[in-house]
DNA sequence: TTGAAAGCGCTAACAC
DNA sequence: GTGTTAGCGCTTTCAA
């Protein structure tokens, strides 16, 4: 099972050289030896099919261009397209990355370590939720670890930060609905519960009672749930408003709908169609997050696009930055805008 | 930003021992060591918070205890539960994953030397289309690495394969219409390109013809179309399709369509949607793929749900076979069946 | 311009 | 039981 290596001195001594000779011209110190030898080096290597030993090499320098990515929440859609610009920028600048998932504070300390263990040079977390403390991020970080976190909301300013601004996406959201001029809004709120509100809900619902606010609209509170951010959360608060909305006279009844994301909606297009309500000649639907089907439900949803790889790009670009930087940068706290995709699921187009 | 490293001599020398002494306690070779020493070295760690190098026992060893998984199109719905599975008993068994994409022949190949230098000890590819050459991976096995691959078919036998049963897939879900008592049945195929049919298009569309014979039926090439696999493709085709043939006297339509993975069965749901045809009374629909929204789509999906975690982690549990074998273990093919979900898009249960 | 030597942090023979 | 020694494959002074 095993291979047998060839090794820099294999090459060396083909080329009739030293091993630090190879080792120049492999790390391009060009100017230190002679284009004989030099070329005689490079012709050794192809021959043998020399690779460097990456390992030998980390052991020496002290780095190993390699950098953790640690998440939680494989399943969230984030995942992928956020990992998709940490990959694009991290892969240009020559870096490896290892994934860990964790899904609590133990795994997430756990993931650490392994981490630490493996020598990387530093690290991204992207962790959704955050039910628990980061105080062993902040460790990373007195420790001299780059560390950059995504959509991560962290009390400690130290610590190089990217997110999404929900509020606005709240905002912008219920400002398209203001301007089709809908004036009874209702929404279905992300994880709001008492104990660990989600951050994102927290934010995105702000920002709807902000453009509400502005409006001078009053808003009701029978015409709000919360529906967990999940697709059966968000088809069964749909239903339950409307087995208690819909009897009443249209005069009554809202509009349209603030959902908090996809999921949501794509469980609350179920209920609507189920009851027979139509989207959006009865009620108007804008969500958050524009996954691929956005286009292709019944009606197309019209969404506010979370910057996702965007954030993963920025993300690994402060990471890069700081795992050049030869003395401490400060820390940089990025917060990226969305933008809305106008479809089907309120009507008429604004623009 | 150096961070001072406490080494395994550090603390033989605070524990008044050697360093081989360190290493055997932290090895676990215990029987060579005196119980007082062992504590206190277990002490000394703690109290310095020693992390061994993994880098440094990684050269020694000659084996790092990490795996590469390289993957084309990390935006496939497949791919998030594949790795979760891989992760999983890679994780158990304390194996690292370093993630590599590669969307062609050429970033494949170079993944690949990039995970050799970074001394990875196996592989698993797991590589949708293949629209180009696997010859970089044969010399990988050839040169005695573990590597297996996922839904990737290989010429060569002589590679560890975990594949999803593509056309019992088309089978399965075509005798579930059968069994409704539909006889005039469409479909909506995946990738079937002259040049570059996707595999499992061409697999699930032959387990489609099969039970359509089998029950000596006859197929009407009008009511197939192939949509690519994507949204956009299933939407056209079932627009297409509905342009042609409703307009004709009820006997002479189509009553029933397997739609070759899920993507597709959302673009069609939407055609049909549009067209006023009702799923499943007018047009009965089942799709391969399961994705987490198929149960809240109006109607919800009847699907072949692929076992792509168990794929990844069968994948993965070959790859550590092969790993701790001290000797070249045989190939295994393994084939995975997928199991129906029965909701309401083809109506009445038949179970 | 080139090479010898030292050493990165660890493990594994092999002595004692 | 415990320590000494010799590397793993590479980079990097430093001397020649």
């Amino acid at each position: 099972m095993r291979r047998p290596e060839v090794t820099i001195r294999h090459v060396a001594e083909r080329a009739g050289v030293s091993a630090s000779t190879v080792s120049h011209v492999l790390n391009g110190n060009d100017q230190h030896v002679g284009a004989t030898k030099r070329a005689r080096v490079l012709e050794v290597v192809r021959e043998l099919n020399y690779r460097p030993n990456a390992i030998a090499r980390s052991m020496v320098k002290r780095a190993t261009a390699t950098i953790g990515l640690v998440i939680t929440e494989l399943q969230n859609p984030l995942f992928v397209p956020v990992t998709e610009g940490v990959e694009d920028v991290l892969r240009a600048e020559g870096y490896q990355i290892i994934l860990a998932s964790a899904t609590d504070w133990e795994s997430e300390a756990q993931a650490i370590e392994t981490l630490r263990t493996q020598q990387v040079d530093g690290f991204i977390f992207m962790s959704i939720s955050q039910r628990y403390p980061s105080d062993h991020i902040l460790k990373l970080k007195e420790e001299g670890f780059p560390v950059v976190v995504i959509n991560r909301y962290l009390e400690d300013d130290t610590i190089n930060r990217v997110q999404i601004d929900d509020r606005n996406a709240g905002y912008t959201a219920t400002r398209h609905l203001l301007s089709l001029k809908h004036t009874r809004l209702g929404a279905i709120t992300g994880a709001l519960d008492q104990n660990f509100p989600r951050r994102s809900a927290l934010e995105r619902h702000v920002g709807w009672q902000q453009a509400i606010q502005e409006a001078g609209l009053p808003s009701n509170p029978a015409w709000v749930a919360d529906g967990q951010y999940t697709f059966e959360g968000g088809y069964q608060s749909m239903r339950r408003i409307l087995a208690e909305i819909w009897p009443k006279p249209a005069a009554e009844r809202p509009t349209a709908f603030f959902i908090a994301n996809e999921s949501m909606a794509v469980g609350a297009l179920k209920a609507l169609y189920e009851a027979g309500v139509r989207v959006p000649q009865e009620l108007a639907i804008v969500t958050v997050g524009d996954p691929p089907f956005a286009a292709y439900t019944a009606p197309a949803l019209t969404t506010i696009a979370l910057p996702v790889v965007e954030a993963g790009q920025t993300a690994a670009r402060i990471l890069v930055e700081n795992l050049k930087a030869t003395t401490a940068l400060p820390a940089q706290h990025i917060t990226l805008t969305c933008h809305m995709n106008i479809r089907e699921s309120c009507g008429a187009k604004n623009l």
